[in-house]
DNA sequence: GTCTATAATGCGATAGAC
DNA sequence: GTCTATCGCATTATAGAC
């Protein structure tokens, strides 16, 4: 079988894998759980894997994947910035995210993939954030886009990793504020004038 | 002894602990690995803590009275942000905190003590923001400052985490941002007016 | 308060049948 | 490609000596 469509067994234990690490932390994916959850015996995540770190692996690799696909489609789409905010804002990916982050820091082989993908999850990012930017005139220099980039996928980060044990203070506020910011800047038919759509901007030029 | 200056052996296992944490991931902080490090018997460990879930919640506890405790002084500080964004960038603490997210996965007692945690510096913080930009006049509706808080420790937040895995891209300027923005409303001696120092708000105000 | 010793369980990984 | 069976080891936790 091709690459493409993989085995049933394999890539039911890679999804195995990722569902139990978003349910249960990343502890909780152990050979005979995944194998499991897969509907397999223990063994067979052997003959697929030889090391359980080879499984992780793949779970990155195949989430990464999925993540900078939807990535790709998203800047090509008419409001890249909202695109981009509800692909980092979606907790499948932020949760799955931070379990690696923390399965990375005793598995260096998973550190140094995570670091790979991050890397080109910024470019794009950067790239799209750097075309809007443009296009609106406003001067890089002052407001480098890896900086919006990288403010708006803090953002979605802290309301994602938050949201997991409960704490919902200041969400709506957060992603209100984001949303305000992308109506303002995004390219896509501007809402018509209310006060509450007056530029968003950072306080301190808000005095008179 | 009292419960402030703690007995050797409890606290050296609580320090040993979050230690083993930060340095190699929440699954490397086994009860013999604590003990090793903490210089005692694995079997110590169950008398000072009936199970690894209580020593698991010491830590959680312990950390963050000593991060409330330094963000009260902090707020009282000349400049409360940037003593705020100080402890936030500060990857002891940030580092512990995603590790204990991961842990709270699966371990719902975690997650629980985790969210009220989090719900305290939240205000914490958004009383000292509120306290500052009230103080520059800023519009407290258009730009609450529950969302300045946040956006500030999701920035924070991104700059550990990335950097734990080797991620640096984009770092320097977020900071530099974070920096400038602080500079401009920070109740501080501003620094002589250079073009650099031109007051920062996101970019979409920046149209002429 | 700290130890030795150990029970009970689950883990990663391998050998080898089918 | 999938299984049964098992090895060797680490884990949480307990019992009881000192």
């Amino acid at each position: 079988m091709s690459k493409r469509e993989e085995a049933g067994a394999r890539r039911r234990l890679i999804e195995a894998t990722a569902q139990i690490m978003r349910d249960e932390g990343y502890a909780a994916a152990t050979s005979r759980r995944v194998a499991a959850v897969a509907g397999v015996k223990p063994a067979l995540v052997y003959y697929y894997f030889p090391t359980m770190d080879d499984l992780f692996l793949a779970v990155v690799r195949g989430g990464a994947e999925a993540a900078l696909a939807r990535m790709r489609e998203a800047v090509a789409a008419d409001d890249p910035l909202r695109a981009l905010w509800s692909i980092n804002i979606d907790s499948r990916f932020t949760q799955l995210n931070t379990e690696f982050m923390a399965l990375a820091n005793h598995r260096k082989a998973i550190g140094a993939e995570l670091r790979v993908y991050a890397e080109r999850v910024r470019d794009i990012e950067t790239a799209a954030v750097t075309m809007v930017l443009r296009a609106r005139g406003v001067d890089l220099r002052e407001f480098p886009p890896v900086v919006v980039s990288m403010l708006l996928t803090g953002a979605a980060r802290i309301i994602c990793n938050e949201g997991a044990v409960g704490v919902e203070q200041g969400h709506a506020e957060l992603a209100a504020f984001a949303e305000r910011y992308m109506a303002r800047i995004g390219p896509v038919s501007p809402p018509a004038t209310r006060e509450a759509d007056a530029a968003p901007q950072l306080p301190g030029s808000a005095e008179k």
